[in-house]
DNA sequence: CGAAACCTTGACAATGTTCAATCACTGTGG
DNA sequence: CCACAGTGATTGAACATTGTCAAGGTTTCG
C-alpha cells in the first residue's frame, strides 16, 4: 500500500519505516456505497477503522430493539481503538456509510503490537484519546446542562468553523446524535428562529444575528465562545 | 520518594528505573482534610491527580454561577491527564476534598516529557485513556436512555461489585453527578423502591430482589449484565 | 441547645416524548 | 411524463418526566 497516504494520516505521522512498512501489510483502504455496511457486530470489537471520506454512522440496538445512535464519523475521525486494551467487550456497535465512503480498515490485535513497538505510534493515539475524552466530557456536561435548542445551537456554532454552513446529514440523526426525539429537533429549530434569528432553508443554515445565538447557547455552559471542539 | 509506593500504581508499573527516579523527583505526595481545596482555577489545568486514598469532587462554575460536578474521584482514579496534549485548554475544574484524601500530584509538563521518554508510560497511559473514553461513551449513553430511576439503579448495581451496599457521599451530590436535581433524586429513590423492591435506609442499600433490579435498570441499555463499569 | 447542612415533600412550570396525521421530496416503474 | 411508494420532516394533542420554588423535617456537630 501507498506510504504516502498514512504519513498524510496524523495517527501514523512520524513513525519509523519499518512500523509504516508492517501497517501497509495489515491496512486494507476500501470504498463503500451509501448505505453500506461496513463493520458488522464480530467484527466491529476486533477492527480499527479510520475514515478518510464520507460519512459513516455507527450505531447499536438496545435490548428493546431501539437503534442507538453511538457517533457519527467523517474525515479523519476513527473508531474502535478502545478495543485495543479491553478484553471483555461488551458492546459492539454496527458501521454503516452514509454517503460514498473510503476507509482504512486494521485488525486492532496487530495495531497494538505495533503500539507496543513503536513508541511514537503510542503517542499518537494517547493524543487522540486524551482530544477524544476532552470532547466526550464536553458532550456530557452539555447533556446535563443545555436544552434541545442550545444543543443544537452550539452545534451549528462549533459547525461554522470547519465546514459550509449546511447540515452534513439527515435531521433525524442528528437529532438522535444530539440526544434528542426528531420531532423535538424540529421543534427546537423554530425556537431557535424566533429566539436568535436562526434561518433554515432545507438543509442551509443562515445565522443572521451572532452575538444572540452565542448569548443564548452557551449561558449555562463552563466554556467560553469559541470553544473550538470538533463537532 | 517512596518508589515502592509508585511500583504499587498501574499507571507507573513496568517502567525503566531511570523513569522511576525522575518520577519521584517530580511527584508530591499530599494529605488533606474533609473540605481542603486540592487543585484550584489555574493550578488544575497544569496538574495531574492521582488519587490513594479519599473521595475528591471535581467541578467548575457555568456562566450563570451554578456548580457544575464534572466528576468524583476515588482511590486509584485520576485527573489531568488530558492536558498533556491540549495546548488551550478553556475548561479548567477545582478540586475538592469530601472527606481525609491522600493524593500525588505531579507537573502536567514533567509528566509529559517523560512520556516520551518512557515508551511502557505512554502505553499505561493510553490503556488508561482508552478505558476512561469506553466508560464516558458508556455514561453517555445512559444519559440519552435512562430516567433518572434507572440511572440509580443502574448505580447502585454497579456500586455493589466494588463497594459495601451503601453510597459513598450524600445523596446531593451523587444526584448532580448523574445529571439531575436533588428532588428528582430523592423521588426517583422512592420509585425505586415501589418497582424493584430496593430500600435504603440512610446510607445503606438493601436489594430485595436482585433480578426485578437488573431487570427495570437495563431493559434500555445496550449492555447485559453484569456489565463491569467503574462506578 | 442551636445553627447549618442535608433531605424530603407538595404544587406547579418547563421540557421532552409518544402517537397519529399530514405534507414535502425523491426516485421508480409503467 | 405521471402516478405512486417510501422516506424524511412537520404539526397537534395528550402524556411523562424532570426542574423550580417554597416549606418543613432530619441529622450533625460545635
Amino acid at each position: 500500500m501507498n506510504t504516502a497516504l498514512f504519513q498524510s494520516v496524523s495517527l501514523f505521522s512520524g513513525i519509523s519505516p519499518d512500523s509504516l512498512h508492517a501497517l501497509s501489510q495489515l491496512t486494507k483502504q476500501q470504498v463503500f456505497k451509501k448505505g453500506e455496511v461496513i463493520l458488522d457486530f464480530p467484527h466491529s470489537s476486533k477492527t480499527f477503522l479510520y475514515v478518510l471520506k464520507g460519512w459513516i454512522k455507527l450505531f447499536k440496538e438496545s435490548a428493546e430493539g431501539e437503534e442507538i445512535i453511538v457517533d457519527v464519523l467523517t474525515n479523519t475521525q476513527h473508531c474502535g481503538e478502545t478495543f485495543a486494551f479491553n478484553e471483555n467487550p461488551t458492546d459492539y456497535y454496527e458501521a454503516q456509510s452514509l454517503s460514498e465512503t473510503e476507509v482504512l480498515t486494521l485488525p486492532i490485535e496487530g495495531l497494538k503490537k505495533l503500539m507496543f513497538t513503536d513508541h511514537a505510534l503510542s503517542i499518537n493515539f494517547l493524543q487522540a484519546a486524551l482530544q477524544k475524552q476532552h470532547t466526550l466530557n464536553m458532550n456530557m456536561e452539555h447533556m446535563a446542562i443545555q436544552n434541545a435548542a442550545q444543543r443544537i445551537g452550539c452545534y451549528i456554532l462549533r459547525l461554522r468553523r470547519t465546514q459550509a454552513s449546511q447540515l452534513p446529514y439527515d435531521k433525524t440523526l442528528l437529532a438522535l446524535r444530539l440526544g434528542m426525539r426528531p420531532e423535538t429537533f424540529s421543534r427546537a429549530l423554530h425556537k431557535l428562529h424566533e429566539e436568535c434569528e436562526v434561518q433554515l432553508e432545507g438543509d442551509a443554515i443562515h445565522i443572521l444575528n451572532m452575538s444572540k445565538l452565542i448569548n443564548y447557547v452557551c449561558k449555562h455552559c463552563s466554556k467560553i465562545y469559541p470553544c473550538n471542539e470538533a463537532a
